[in-house]
Formats: structure tokens, sequence, C-alpha cells
DNA sequence: TCGATACCTGCATAGCTGTGAAGGTATACC
DNA sequence: GGTATACCTTCACAGCTATGCAGGTATCGA
């Protein structure tokens, strides 16, 4: 898989100014259906609204939809209507009881990408340059 | 700011389930511009293409438009619009020099995310429960 | 000055996304 | 059974996003 045929594994438009850097990159470089999965994951999370969910679940554990409703301030439909985004995603995963449904966080990528984040908000978001 | 005036500080369709649960994790949870500045981080990182781009830069330090496009096989104007929108949220910085504009990484939040993504990427892609 | 190279910027557009409204299903209680 | 609660789903739609195309700007070499 991939073997070091120089430039010529890719399709470039131009002539690559540093031919030798774009051979060595393009061998470590994750492929494009490890990017479609992270991206698809990231992209998860890129909606305030779930965002506050996730957070809300990390914080209690587990929640049923009413209260989830209530916490983050946003009608029942609104949270459901996110909980089977998530919930398709395999992020959280569900379990009735009665007439509630509770819901909590299943996947530990999630989970960890959640908590960092959180960190990161806690001791000042600083901004400086990586 | 927030103080525990309970279950009124939230607007509920239903008298909640857990009346003391929902107040007390309404307390921590994260406030609305703060989840919106993380969500737009994340979905900054939820397009595949983005993703790709942000990994070569990550191996790479530093690479000029032209060689980003050759490593992920990419036209320039797609490789430029996206930095575009990387470059407006800050997550990137470009220098240019000569005939030649390069970007690099600038955000140190998207950095750390990324090497952490990496990481797990690495040892096994284990999607086993939190 | 005249291309050529490297990159950027509208413009148009197909496809996706979050949201609300209306109605449906499952469970509990009388 | 009948009603209320809790949640889900379908449908519709405004708004956004990624992408390609065509053309523009900046720099270099002759």
């Amino acid at each position: 898989m991939q073997v070091s045929k120089v430039t010529s594994l890719v399709s470039c438009a131009h002539p690559a100014v540093d031919a030798a850097k774009v051979d060595a990159v393009s061998e470590s470089l994750i492929n494009v259906d490890e990017a479609t999965d992270l991206a698809e994951m990231f992209r998860l999370l890129g909606d305030p609204t779930r965002v506050r969910i996730l957070f809300t679940l990390l914080e209690a554990g587990e929640l049923c939809v009413c209260d989830v409703a209530a916490v983050v301030g946003a009608t029942e439909t609104k949270v459901s209507q996110a909980m089977r985004i998530l919930r398709t995603a395999g992020a959280v995963r569900n379990r009735r009881d009665g007439r509630n449904v509770y819901y909590r966080i299943h996947d530990s990528h999630v989970r960890l990408l959640l908590d960092l984040s959180r960190q990161h908000l806690a001791h000042g978001a600083d901004e400086g340059p990586a």
C-alpha cells in the first residue's frame, strides 16, 4: 500500500515546490476515510445545542429528555431532534424507564473531547499561538 | 450571576422530573456563548478537506498552497478556499515568500485536538463504550 | 513591458442542516 | 377503556456550506 513512487501518487496541478517534502508528508498523511470519520465526529460537536446537551449529560451522567430540555433551555422537540442525531452517530445511548427516556454519553472519544474542552475553558480560554 | 433560584432560571415546558438535579447541572453548565465558541471550533474541523489540510500542516510545519494541494490531492482553488476559512477562524496563519504563500497552524487548541485525534487513530480506532 | 506562475476572490449552485409545526406512539394512571 | 404525559417522527423551509468556474491580483523572470 502506497509505495513511494515520488510525486506520482498525487495528482498535482503544478510541479510541486518541494517534491521530497510533498512525498514524505503524503506517506504519513491520514487517508480520506479516516479524515471523513474524524470530520464526522467533529461535525457532531459543531452545534451549540448539541454541545450544551452533551455537557449536560457529561455532568449529570444520565438524564431524561424533559430534564435536558429544562437545563439547556430548549424545547423538547429540539432536544429530541438533537438526540436522534447524537444517537444515530453513536455518541449517546438511551434507556427507557416508564414514560421517560434517559440518555447518556456512550462514545469515549466524544467524552474525552468534551472533558478536554471543559478543562481549556476552565483555566482561561487563552488563544495563544501554537 | 446565576443564583440558585430553583427551576425558575430555566424556561421549562414541563415540570422537571428531578428539579434538584436540573438546577445543579444548570449551575455548572457552560453558557451559550462558550458553547457557541466551542461548537464553532469543532465545526471548523468538521470537513474532511480541512482535516486533511490541517494534518498536512501539522506534519510539515509549513507548506505553500501548491504543495498542500499536491499532498491532499485537491485543486488549488479548493485548498485556497479552505485556507481562507481556516485563516478567518484563526486556525492557521500565512506568510508570503515571493510568489508562494506559506501556511502554518496557529491555534494551539486546534493543534492539540489534531494531535490527540492522530494518537487515537494510531493505536486502533476502538469505538468501545465510555 | 510582457507573459508566466501562484494564489485569491466573487458568483452561482446543489446539497446539507437546524428548526418549528403538527401529529403520532408508548407508557402510566384513573 | 379513556385521558394525560413524555417522547418521537414526518414534513417543510430558511439558511448555510462546500465546490467549481471564471476572472482578478501579486510576484518573478526575461
